[in-house]
DNA sequence: CATGTTGTGTAGTATATACTACACACTCCA
DNA sequence: TGGAGTGTGTAGTATATACTACACAACATG
């Protein structure tokens, strides 16, 4: 089970209270460039989770994190599958390798690479 | 242009030349349980690449790295796509940070982690 | 109490993905 | 010289993906 759907609703709601007449599922779905019933749909998973565009425009309208979106929605944002499609290997061995790390573990690389120990 | 087909083609003549009898475009077909008029459009790129477990079969019978030529197709093996989905923000911040980072310090960073360096 | 706005149900469609089935021509070689 | 093995051409199919179009009932609100 996906919980893509349940996710979204929930942080629509959240927004709608907010801003009731801005979250409207179709106001939403609007923005979305996506149907209403369609979004419906996808909100209660009697629908799969929408294409990757569609999701990266839901992220955008409700402000969530689009690499979380598609991994709710069991996808990988095609920027970073192209990276590791241009050094397979070297990122195939690297990401088996932390696959059971822990995040701080993880986050120390991230913070080496970025500060640049080299 | 996927260079998947010229890649596994030019693989399998390498392979044929030594054992031509178990290399043969129907013999490595049947290995890899598809139609050889399907493989030889595909060698010609006259067919898109196929789906992954007809690589993953292929890169075995073909012995060749399995990610590489999952690469060459366009996708990324979804054991990586899972790591990466569990933890997305993590994951997407690291790869999109080591994008244009040479090789070297990618695979020392690799050697940190397997060395346990913590 | 009519009008707008809410979410939802039904019934589709277009396109892509991932192939199969089978006939054909050519070459080798016993 | 005919039978096995080579690759290829044509013509499909099944299933999944990613949606649209539109009608409908419930609620509120001015």
């Amino acid at each position: 089970m996906s919980q893509f759907g349940e996710y979204i609703r929930n942080r629509r709601e959240e927004l709608q209270k907010n801003s009731p007449s801005m979250f409207s599922l179709r106001k939403v779905a609007q923005e979305a460039d996506i149907e209403p019933s369609y979004l419906s749909k996808i909100e209660r998973g009697l629908q799969p989770p929408p294409g990757q565009t569609t999701i990266e425009a839901l992220a955008r309208v409700l402000d969530e994190d689009k690499d979380v979106m598609l991994a709710l929605a069991g996808k990988v944002s095609d920027d970073l599958s192209k990276i590791i499609q241009k050094r397979p290997k070297l990122f195939a061995t690297l990401i088996r390798e932390l696959k059971d790390m822990p995040d701080k573990a993880v986050l120390r690389l991230v913070r080496e690479v970025r500060d640049g120990e080299w």
